[in-house]
DNA sequence: AGGTCATCTCACC
DNA sequence: GGTGAGATGACCT
């Protein structure tokens, strides 16, 4: 497996991108998007889970990957830009049938994909248009969203106006900042 | 089979 | 505003 990650001033965080690179095919496969508080944590987790690291300089050698982490950082500075779109664009492989393997959580993906760049919507809304109550539920598949970012489960928010969670987090901590962060850049500044 | 949730509603205060 | 119980249902162990 091989990661590369992005620091972003406007964010506070780091941005992880682990994938494979299928040469044969001169495709690449996302693995996760992970965000880290601190550049250092994020090395840290490349090395620890034996990953090998990809530099920005390097980018070039596989295909598409300089673009989207160019775009990226476009989206990151205010362009409004969507990612999921965008990547499928660059022929980049984000295997969402095995990452959401269930009926339920491709619905739940599904309503995701429609949202651009400054719309939110809550978990209600999406129970609502899946004829389910199963807002638990809902959230349950985005806190183990591998793609953050890529899939916008940062514009999901609760139906009374609060934040709702994020990587896991549900009270607060720098994953809610995080998500504020996101949600700042994309000039939503409600909650 | 039982536990864990990134929720919601409603009933109180 | 805030808290707490109950409903809820997919997913994980």
């Amino acid at each position: 497996m091989l990661s590369t990650y992005i620091k972003s001033e406007q964010l506070k965080a780091t941005i992880l991108i682990s994938f494979e690179f299928k040469a044969k095919e001169q495709k690449i496969k996302l693995d996760e998007v992970k965000f880290f508080e601190k550049e250092i944590q994020a090395i840290d987790y490349i090395k620890r889970m034996g990953y090998e690291l990809v530099l920005e300089k390097d980018l070039i050698n596989y295909s598409g990957l300089q673009e989207l982490h160019e775009v990226i950082l476009n989206f990151l500075s205010g362009k409004n830009i969507n990612l999921y779109d965008y990547s499928n664009n660059l022929n980049i492989d984000l295997d969402i049938y095995n990452k959401f393997p269930t009926d339920f959580s491709q619905k739940v993906i599904n309503n995701l994909m429609n949202l651009n760049r400054g719309e939110i919507t809550t978990y209600f809304e999406i129970g609502s248009k899946m004829g389910s109550k199963a807002y638990r539920a809902i959230g349950n598949i985005l806190r183990r969203n591998p793609l953050p970012l890529i899939i916008p489960c940062h514009r999901v928010i609760k139906k009374n106006g609060d934040l709702g969670g994020f990587m896991g987090e549900s009270d607060k901590g720098w994953q809610l900042s995080l998500k504020r962060n996101l949600l700042k850049i994309e000039q939503i500044t409600n909650p």
